[in-house]
DNA sequence: GCGGGCTGTAACAATTCGTAAGATTTTCGA
DNA sequence: TCGAAAATCTTACGAATTGTTACAGCCCGC
């Protein structure tokens, strides 16, 4: 990561303007949307390393959007908004924001929040082939699960797809559009049934109990989460 | 790590108790210092998550500590001071702190500060995912709820995310419009409804009369109150 | 061409969760 | 104290979502 990338969402262009100003200033790169629409359309091409959130949007619910990207984004968010309450705060900050600036503000103490922020930031995931998790060994690169005993299952590349991206991101919500996103899949109905039949079978070859799946837990009406410790390599 | 540990440094012992209290309250363990000497000796024996370090010490440089805490220990810093220049703040931040709250401080944001560090320091273990309540105890990792003789009930997603919101907060109120902002409703009087339902049933499970309640407790025209004693971890 | 494994599709089963509707409880003024 | 209005509770139901199984097409090596 040699220049961050800074997201800015506001619906006000000075405010983008003296944020961009400051962070670019200060060695960042910076993208500005004015609507949350927008930044979402980016966000599917580009990964932020941190994203400046202001609540008063024009076009969505500035804490719906925040829940999502904390759940669903690796990226650190701050949260810059007019609304100053302790109640505000407190919500905002628990439903995933990492920081909560109140406006007005001072472009320095951003800069510095965005670096503390990025201080902390977890470091990029792993390119390895072999994972380990509650006793499994996944063997990428000859496509095998081994468990505890060392007994070994052959898994599809199909199936091998979906366990990487698990893996990828231990619990933490894998949503069915991410997934499709990354899967290369067309959005469809016959896509969601294509999945499901994957998880199923990938279900299966983990020994999972159907009523009480231990490591791939499905979030009814959001997607799924992976359960379990994962270590590669 | 299931119950994470919170250092409080701070020479005011009213101070010290308030921020104690709320923690505890919340879930976390902590260990409380009047002098950054006592606290310097006890960080050899134990290692805090995160570090809540006022700045107006009597027996040291505050900003000398808190870069020495931020080189050396892998915690969370969290400066809390009386100093509100911008100035300051960044002094404080670009030395390694990873937050500044300044005082007055209401302790719910402290805490809920303190949750968004632990959550980005420890990816995996988040929040504590286990919690014991009046011979219960809820999974939310496994999505189960265990009564006191080891027998277990399923919960679901919409389920436990309220008996989330009210492990966090017993024995203190909780609005339907909290609960609404938490949970990502839209404000509708369907909303209601539905929220009246996830609690009535989440009631069945948790084995409540519904003529005498002695868990969740309705307050008319305001919202609820989740009487238990909690432990996390 | 044949057989085996992989993968998507279709059909049906199971689950989740909000909605509707009527019952019940609480509040508050008369 | 009584009655009505408002708020909340409960139950049943159904739409939407997800899971499972069976099957058919495909690709590959032999």
């Amino acid at each position: 990561m040699s220049r961050p990338l800074i997201a800015i969402l506001d619906d006000e262009p000075q405010i983008r303007l003296m944020l961009a100003d400051a962070l670019e200033e200060a060695g960042f790169r910076t993208i500005s949307f004015g609507r949350a629409t927008e930044f979402e359309a980016a966000l599917k091409s580009s990964a932020p390393d941190v994203c400046l959130v202001d609540l008063g949007l024009p076009d969505r619910d500035g804490l719906t959007l925040v829940h999502r990207l904390a759940l669903e984004s690796g990226a650190s968010i701050i949260i810059i908004s007019g609304r100053a309450q302790v109640q505000d705060r407190v919500t905002g900050l628990e439903l995933g924001a990492d920081d909560y600036i109140i406006k007005p503000f001072e472009p320095a103490e951003v800069v510095a929040r965005v670096r503390a922020r990025l201080r902390k930031a977890r470091p990029a995931a792993d390119t390895a082939n072999t994972a380990h998790f509650n006793g499994w060994t996944a063997h990428f690169d000859r496509y095998v699960l081994e468990d505890s005993n060392g007994r070994e299952t052959a898994f599809s590349h199909a199936e091998g797809e979906v366990l990487r991206l698990f893996l990828e991101a231990p619990r933490r919500l894998i949503s069915r559009q991410y997934m499709q996103e990354r899967l290369g899949g067309m959005a469809s109905e016959s896509f969601d049934r294509a999945m499901d039949v994957r998880i199923s079978r990938l279900r299966t070859k983990l020994g999972e109990d159907p009523k009480n799946p231990r490591l791939i837990k499905t979030i009814y009406g959001a997607g799924y989460i992976f359960l379990g410790e994962v270590r590669w390599g």
